[in-house]
DNA sequence: ATAAAATAAAGAAAATTATTTTCATGACTA
DNA sequence: TAGTCATGAAAATAATTTTCTTTATTTTAT
């Protein structure tokens, strides 16, 4: 199943009453609703408009054509791509053969990449990588598993001269998020969203006047609602207990996208740093003579 | 090419100025168009939105909403697509819009899971697998970027229960190197394989009688030669200058295999620990209850 | 060959339609 | 009993489509 009618179904049980029955409308016949106007599917749901916008603002999409335009996208991916096991993910069981777990690891790796793919919004990531070029100094938080993807991130940037710092202990990161100010950026990841000790740290530098951007697995989250830009990875059914496997690629691939929109952007000022950063290991390297 | 793009392209002779405009640019970048309004597109193209309209009914469609809702559906077949084999990697050029690096980086990372999958050899992840859940301490080597891979695979790890551990700095790895005996496992991680630090912790390791694995880039490297077992992660060409992006998700991808195949192997040793882990952290926070 | 008529292309503005926001109401909750 | 929440109605806004007009191009009749 798709991302988005994933989610749908996940978090139906949250919804309230005339929300559960749009989802359940959507998930009914999803290749229906992208060729509906909006007016139909709230007749036809015996609700208003109004709670069709809303309940698409819930899942973080811009509007109701946005949600169209990306589920349609979706379900495009669900019928087609049967070249490799289909864009569904495979639990992984016990006791299964490494050459299952290698298809099955195969299977998910790229369903997560191209649904997280789907899932993004080009105009927010220019948004992020607009903010990231501008800013004066970039908060990465991340805990655990996120706290990976955050350290490449910072591995990253600093490498162009970035001003970043990637915490892994909370206390500093709510530290250096009450050190911010306007023009800085606080950059939250997190699988759940709903991190405390991520959720915090972005409260902190949202009170300090820092842009937040948050990102973490599609559906609603606390995480999300809270951030200024919210971006998206794909997530995983519930069966799937190890979904921050997955999750963990597909973020990785949303930070490789903004860093080479970052670098794209900025190529006057940032390839040379780039490349002095690269010269400047192998020379020191060969300094040392492989001594010590 | 999809229906709807390649009639585009085959009757783009037979269009006005304008609209071959506008068919032009809606072919160079058919991923951006769906998140367009008529408007901006319009503004774009220079052309007006009456001209847009007409356009997509020249083509069958209700209006342009309907367009941008079928071109959807129809690149989301399309954008993963190279199942002839011919997976190449895409360079990422200086300028280049957000669009194009969002499908070129896509285009990347599918590649190189593909490609990482079909380089590996059953027969040496079994052995791997064999060697870490037997392995009395396991120690992970891995400078820079391959550190993050290190890292990761280092909290799998330790979930459950595997003795480990996964130094970023040069000196600890070789302190650490130094320290085991037979039965222990070094797992070296590095893009290059030539990495002077990751290389004298394995040699070093290897002196004191510990199995060595590890995992590089395809191709000889000095770190694959010398170890007792060598993974590779697929190469990717030489234009491409930032390889280690694409190359660490592979790496990702090869860790998430081992681990898995472990679990997998002794699912009722490591099982029940990996969910106490993921019970502690949740019930550590509750009893914190978010203060502090 | 040239002027008038016809046709086609394209934009501007008007009309329509779709979507979003605001506001008011009633229902449920603490 | 105040307060929050869900919801729809209506107002506001935005997007799209249609109509109308202009301009350019081609055709045709002289």
């Amino acid at each position: 199943m798709t991302p988005i009618l994933h989610a749908l179904e996940h978090e139906k049980s949250k919804l309230s009453q005339m929300e559960r029955r749009l989802a359940e409308r959507i998930l009914a016949s999803p290749g229906e609703i992208v060729h509906m106007g909006i007016t139909e599917l709230a007749e036809q749901c015996g609700i208003s408009a109004a709670t069709i916008t809303r309940f698409c603002k819930v899942f973080h999409f811009k509007g109701f054509p946005d949600f169209k335009v990306k589920l349609a996208a979706e379900i495009a991916h669900g019928d087609a791509a049967p070249q490799d096991g289909g864009s569904s993910y495979q639990d992984i069981m016990a006791g299964n053969p490494l050459s299952v777990i290698v298809e099955a690891m195969q299977a998910n790796h790229l369903a997560s990449i191209r649904d997280t793919t789907s899932l993004l919004d080009i105009g927010r990531l220019e948004q992020t990588v607009d903010l990231l070029c501008r800013a004066r100094r970039v908060d990465l938080y991340g805990m655990a598993t996120s706290s990976i993807v955050a350290q490449d991130f910072y591995q990253k940037l600093i490498r162009i001269g970035v001003n970043c710092t990637a915490f892994a202990d909370s206390h500093m990161q709510i530290t250096s998020a009450s050190s911010l100010s306007e023009g800085d950026v606080a950059f939250a990841i997190s699988y759940s969203g709903e991190t405390p000790e991520t959720i915090d740290a972005l409260l902190c530098a949202k009170n300090s006047g820092a842009s937040t951007i948050s990102l973490t697995s599609y559906g609603s989250s606390s995480l999300a609602s809270l951030s200024g830009i919210s971006l998206f990875s794909s997530s995983l059914e519930k069966g799937m207990r190890r979904g921050d496997m997955a999750s963990r690629i597909a973020q990785l691939h949303v930070i490789d996208i903004l860093f080479t929109g970052m670098v794209s952007r900025r190529f006057g000022d940032y390839i040379p740093k780039l490349e002095q950063s690269y010269r400047n290991v192998r020379q020191f390297r060969h300094k040392r003579g492989g001594t010590e």
